[in-house]
DNA sequence: TTTTGAGTTGTTCGA
DNA sequence: GTCGAACAACTCAAA
């Protein structure tokens, strides 16, 4: 009997168990399902990049894939009964949306729906402290994580494919003039980690926090939707590799504290964080967006993530703490702005990392660490590359003087002056902060 | 139950 | 210019 192979964020046919699962039980008919509830608040280059991998998988099935526009509890249904499946297997998701889907899709099936794997190395729920409570602090989940251990890569499966009439994969909506995207698909996403394998690892611990030399992996993107699983980086890791391997850590981290409190995608992890003083999301929220701060890295970044779908890393945490301390706007706006435009959004990853600069999360940062946004500039983009990157109006400015266009004997025209006083919005925020202690 | 050790990513101030 | 202290005690994890 044949078996529907539902591929969600998994889109990948190597190290892929659930295919394993499925081709054990005969013909496997891979569907994924165009969801409106998860395309509704997508952007434009987040959901060209989903089409685009999806093509990417339909190639390496000869034009196999099936694809169904959609509610998934009526679809996968609809699936199962014209291919006269015998069962639903799935890479388990553990999002909160994503679980409680998949407990209506199951409840709605004529089959069983069967979990293999999860999009992480160990998932969500198997790493918990002695007393069996998940853990709310980074380093002793990393030990027992690590030391939990995870399968190894799975050597690629030779399935026989069940044919089935598919919808077009829609096409690509319009971007903004001169996005770029990654290249989409299994392949790239394996030629990119190889790629980084052999001629940046090795650098990640020096240059990982210095946006313009961008030498990170830009793998996000990749294990988003499963073009890649965490597991087969993981087997090319060697013991130097700590700082990296860490990285991979904090993402299984965070989807397993979100399994355990689903309710931090929107709420504040710590609770009493609701009752602070908060600004209304007006016009310094729009600059902010739009990168019109009058801060150079803050808008440097906020326009690299709308010119090209990604930020640094490293200015996503500065974005991030100017607008909630400097701007003091919950970080929930921020977050949904992220996701948004974000093509390596991360429901975990993103509101935690949120939740943390806020100091509002699991194991957050203290409340008195207040990002300065020009020293941050200085130390992580010191001859002001990065920013004369994305801020033309400060591309005569030489050096690192571009972080403080203020200072300078002619103010660059066209770019706007600071729209805060960092120093004195800092004071402001701690004074919040620490009426709450 | 109590105790002890430890905790991603900073900034500012003053000696 | 450099360096250590203060920020402020708190919560979590584990023995």
């Amino acid at each position: 009997m044949s078996a529907v192979l539902w591929l969600r964020r998994d889109l990948r046919l190597g190290d892929q168990p659930a295919l394993h699962a499925a081709a054990a039980e005969g013909p496997v008919l891979p569907l994924f399902v165009l969801d409106p509830h998860l395309l509704g608040p997508s952007g434009a280059a987040r959901t060209a990049f989903l089409y685009r991998s999806l093509r990417a998988l339909d190639e390496q099935l000869d034009g196999r894939l099936v694809v169904r526009h959609g509610n998934p509890v009526d679809v996968v249904s609809q699936v199962v009964r014209e291919a006269g499946a015998g069962s639903v297997h799935v890479s388990a998701d553990f999002g909160p949306y994503g679980s409680a889907r998949d407990l209506a899709v199951e409840a709605a099936l004529p089959v069983p729906l069967v979990r293999t794997g999860s999009p992480y190395a160990v998932s969500p729920g198997r790493v918990v402290k002695g007393d069996g409570s998940p853990y709310q602090v980074f380093t002793p989940f990393y030990r027992a994580w690590a030391a939990h251990g995870w399968r190894d890569p799975q050597r690629p499966v030779d399935a026989e494919w069940q044919v089935l009439p598919s919808d077009p994969v829609p096409a690509d909506p319009a971007l903004p003039i001169g996005l770029v995207l990654p290249e989409a698909g299994e392949a790239a996403a394996r030629r990119a980690w190889q790629r980084y394998r052999r001629s940046g690892l090795a650098q990640y611990p020096e240059v990982r926090d210095r946006p313009d030399l961008d030498q990170t992996s830009r793998m996000s993107v990749y294990l988003k939707w499963g073009a890649i699983h965490p597991r087969t980086m993981l087997a090319d890791l060697r013991p130097g590799d700590e700082v990296f391997r860490k990285e991979i850590a904090w993402r299984e981290f965070y989807a397993a504290v979100l399994d355990a409190w689903p309710a931090s995608a929107r709420d504040y992890f710590q609770p009493r964080m609701a009752a602070m003083q908060w600004a209304r999301p007006d016009t310094a929220f729009e600059a902010w967006c739009e990168g019109r701060t009058g801060f150079p890295i803050v808008d440097a970044g906020m326009r690299q993530l709308l010119a090209e779908g990604w930020m640094h890393n490293r200015v996503r945490m500065i974005v991030a703490s100017f607008l909630v301390k400097d701007l003091h706007i919950e970080w929930q706006h921020g977050a949904r702005h992220f996701m948004k435009h974000l093509v390596d959004a991360d429901l975990a990853s993103n509101q935690h990392g949120w939740q943390w600069t806020a100091g509002t999360g699991t194991d957050a940062s203290p409340y008195y660490r207040v990002f300065n946004p020009v020293t941050q500039g200085q130390r992580y983009d010191p001859d002001g590359d990065y920013v004369r990157r994305w801020v033309p109006e400060l591309g005569d400015v030489p050096g690192g003087a571009v972080h403080e266009p203020w200072k300078l004997a002619a103010v660059p025209r066209g770019y706007p002056g600071p729209i805060v006083d960092h120093a004195a919005e800092r004071l402001v925020a701690l004074e919040r902060y620490q009426q709450l202690r």
